[in-house]
DNA sequence: GATCGTATACTTGTATACAAGTGTAAAATA
DNA sequence: TATTTTACACTTGTATACAAGTATACGATC
C-alpha cells in the first residue's frame, strides 16, 4: 500500500495512544466519526468499503473494529459485521448512573490528592467557552467540558478510573451532534465547574463529591428529557 | 487448518460471549492461562509459538491477543510484543479503590432492585466453600467469591457497572494463584456474604452499600500486605 | 578486555487469496 | 398474488506470503 500520510487528528481524548501504526490511525478515525456521527447510529460497516476509504488493508482495519466494538462504540455479530452502536435510553441510563458512581468518589480522591499544579490546570479548564447560538460553538463546548471531567479524575491519580471515565465520556458525545440535548444548565453553565475546582482547591472532599453528583444528575437528566422527547427508547 | 473440538472450558467469567469462534476460544483459552499464571506475569508471548499451541493461525490469535490487552491483562509495545500483565502494588491499589467505589453502590442499587429471584440466587451462592488447607479448595472459594461479587451487581441492573466489575474480579484472581494473599477474612469468610445477601433481601440500601465497602477494603488490606511481603512493588 | 558497528535471524506488521457463511433477489409453485 | 425455494452475489473468517522493523550475537576496532 501507499505511505499514507496521517492527517493530524485533533485529539480525540487525551489517551496516551502507542506509537502510531496504521491500526492507530484507523481506530483515531473511525472513532471520531462514531462520535461524531458521521458513521450514524446502527448504520452497517463494510470492511471493503472502508478499507478503500481510509487506504488500508483488512487487518489493521478489523483490528480497529475489534477495540472499537470493545468500547462499546460498535456491535458486532458473527459473520453479519459490524455496526454503529445504537442510541438508546436504557444504555445512557446505565452511563449516567456509572458517572454519578465514578465520578463524585473521584473527585473526592482528587480534593485529597490534589497538587498545586493540578489546581492550576483544573482552574484553566474550567470556564468553558460558551455561545449557544454558534453550532460550531457548543461541539467546542462539549469537548471543553469533557476535558474538565477528565482532568478531574486524572488529578485522583487512578488510571483504572481514568479508562472507565475517559470511555463513559467519549459515548456521551453522540447525542451533542444529533443536535439532542443541547439544553445547558440553566446558570451559567461554567458555574458548576469552577466549583468543583474550587472545592479541590481547597482540599474540601466532601463538598468536591456532593458538587460533583449534582452537576452530573442535573445534566443526565437534562439529557435523558432531551432523548426521550426525540423518540428515543 | 484442522477443524478443532474445543474443549469445553470452564466458564471462566459468565459473559455472554458471542457465538464461539476461533477468536474466541483462543481468548478464552489465553485468559485462563494468564489469569491462573499458566503465563506468568511479565512473560513475553511469541505469536507463532502459541499458534503452534492453539493450532490455529495469526489472524484469530492476533485478535484475542488484542482484546486481552485492552482489558488490561496483556500490555503491548509496537513491534516488541504482547508481554503477560506484570502485577504491581500500584496497579492493586487502584484496583482496590475502584471496587471500593462501584460495588458499594452497585450494593446499593441492587438492594433498591432485587426481585424474589435474585434473592433466591444470591442466598444459593453467598455461602463458600470453605477448605483453607486444601490447595484446589482455595481456588474455587476464590471463584466461588467472585460468582457472588458477580451476582451482586447483576442484581443492580446496569451491564456497564456490571462490566466493570468483571473485569476488575478477573484481573484480581492471579495473586491467588501465585498463592499470595491467601488469608482469609478472620472471621467465617461466609458471614459478609450473607450479610450482604439478607441486607440487599430487606432492601437495605446502606447497609448493603456499607457491608460491602467494609468487605472489599478488608480484604483489599489482606491483599496489599500478602503482595508487599512477598516483595511486589 | 571493553565497546561499538554490523550482519543476520527472528518477530511483528500488512496485504491478499481463498474458504465459509449470510442475505437477497429472482423464479417457481400454491 | 402471496409464499416458498433456490441460486448467486456479497461479506466475513482464516491462513499465509511477504515487508518492515528489532534484537542479538559476532566480529572489528580502540
Amino acid at each position: 500500500m501507499s505511505t499514507l500520510t496521517r492527517p493530524s487528528l485533533i485529539e480525540i481524548s487525551p489517551q496516551s495512544v502507542r506509537p502510531s501504526a496504521l491500526p492507530d490511525h484507523v481506530y483515531a478515525v473511525l472513532k471520531q466519526q462514531i462520535l461524531s456521527c458521521a458513521l450514524k447510529p446502527d448504520e452497517r460497516l463494510i470492511e471493503k468499503k472502508l478499507c478503500d476509504e481510509l487506504h488500508v488493508s483488512r487487518t489493521p482495519l478489523r483490528e480497529a473494529l475489534n477495540r472499537l466494538s470493545h468500547e462499546e462504540l460498535l456491535s458486532f455479530q458473527p459473520h453479519a459485521g459490524y455496526r454503529v452502536a445504537s442510541i438508546t435510553l436504557s444504555r445512557f441510563r446505565n452511563l449516567i448512573e456509572l458517572r454519578a458512581i465514578v465520578e463524585p468518589q473521584a473527585a473526592a480522591l482528587a480534593a485529597q490528592r490534589a497538587t498545586e499544579e493540578d489546581i492550576v490546570e483544573l482552574r484553566a479548564c474550567a470556564s468553558l467557552p460558551y455561545d449557544p447560538n454558534d453550532e460550531r460553538g457548543f461541539v467546542d463546548y462539549c469537548r471543553a467540558n469533557a476535558k474538565f471531567h477528565l482532568r478531574v479524575v486524572r488529578t485522583a491519580r487512578n488510571t483504572a478510573l481514568e479508562n472507565i471515565v475517559m470511555s463513559a465520556l467519549d459515548l456521551y458525545q453522540r447525542p451533542t451532534y444529533l443536535k439532542i440535548g443541547r439544553q445547558l444548565d440553566p446558570k451559567n453553565p461554567s458555574a458548576k465547574h469552577l466549583a468543583i475546582t474550587e472545592a479541590i482547591a481547597s482540599h474540601n472532599v466532601e463538598l468536591a463529591r456532593d458538587i460533583m453528583l449534582q452537576h452530573i444528575t442535573g445534566g443526565g437528566e437534562r439529557i435523558l428529557a432531551a432523548l426521550s422527547a426525540a423518540g428515543y427508547s
